[in-house]
DNA sequence: ATAAAGTGAAACCATTTGGTTTTATATTTC
DNA sequence: GAAATATAAAACCAAATGGTTTCACTTTAT
C-alpha cells in the first residue's frame, strides 16, 4: 500500500472497506482495535486503511495513553458534492429533491 | 488492467482520466478517437477506461458505420449521491451551495 | 480491389494496492 | 519492574491497475 503519495477523496472512498469504516466514525471516535474486530483482516491492513483516509483529510485521530482515538472528518467530501453537482443535470430526481429541502428549511433569501 | 471482473461507480470516478471522459460526453456522443486526441495516452488505454467506464454502467455506446460513440449514462451517479447524503449532517454549506444552483437554474416550481 | 480509417484483442510490463507476518516501542496495570 | 495492552514499522507477497506495442478485423473511400 503506497502511504507516500497522497490520496485524494476519490481514491479514498474507492474500497469498500474504507467507506465501511467512514460509516463506523460517524458520530463516535473509535480506537483502530475497535474498527479492526468488524472486519475479517489484521489491524495492520486496518491501520493502512485509515492513513489513507488521513492522507485524504477524512479521518484526523488524537493520542489517548496508549490508544488512538480517530474521528471522521467530512469536509473533504464537499469537493465529491461539487463534482458531483455537475452531473445534476443529467439525470433527474436530485434537484427537485433537494429544491423542496431547501423550500423546507432555508428561509433566508 | 482487469476488466473481466465487475466495476462500480466509486472505482470507477477514482481515477482522474475517467473523470475527464466522463465530462466530455457530457451532452455529446464521442468516438474512442476524439475523446483519446485529449490525453496523453494511446487509444488502447483510453479504450479500457471506457470499459470499466461501461460495467459500472456510465457510458453506453451504439455503433456507427466503423465508429463506436459513446455517450454518458449519468443514473449509476445516484448510488454515489446517496451515499454522500448518509454524511450531510457531518459537514455544513450543502444546503446552501444548492440553494445557490436551485435558485439559479431551476425555476419550474 | 486496395488503401485508409477506426476499432478490438492479446501479450507484456512496471507500479500500486490490499493484504500478511514479524519485530519493536510506548503505556498501563498488577 | 514485569506482564499485558495498543499501536507502529518493516519486509514481504499476490493480484490489480494503468499503461504499452503489435497484430487482426471491419467499414469506408478511391
Amino acid at each position: 500500500m503506497n502511504t507516500a503519495k497522497k490520496h485524494d477523496v476519490f481514491q479514498a472512498i474507492a474500497d469498500p472497506t474504507r467507506r465501511e469504516i467512514l460509516k463506523m466514525l460517524a458520530g463516535k471516535e473509535l480506537a483502530i482495535t475497535e474498527i479492526t474486530v468488524r472486519f475479517p483482516m489484521s489491524r495492520t491492513a486496518v491501520s493502512k486503511h485509515l492513513l489513507i483516509l488521513s492522507e485524504a483529510g477524512l479521518v484526523k485521530n488524537r493520542k489517548s495513553g496508549r490508544e488512538k482515538l480517530y474521528t471522521l472528518q467530512a469536509e473533504p467530501l464537499s469537493e465529491l458534492d461539487q463534482w458531483l453537482s455537475y452531473f445534476d443535470q443529467f439525470w433527474q430526481n436530485k434537484i427537485s429533491v433537494l429544491k423542496h429541502l431547501v423550500e423546507n428549511e432555508g428561509q433566508n433569501s
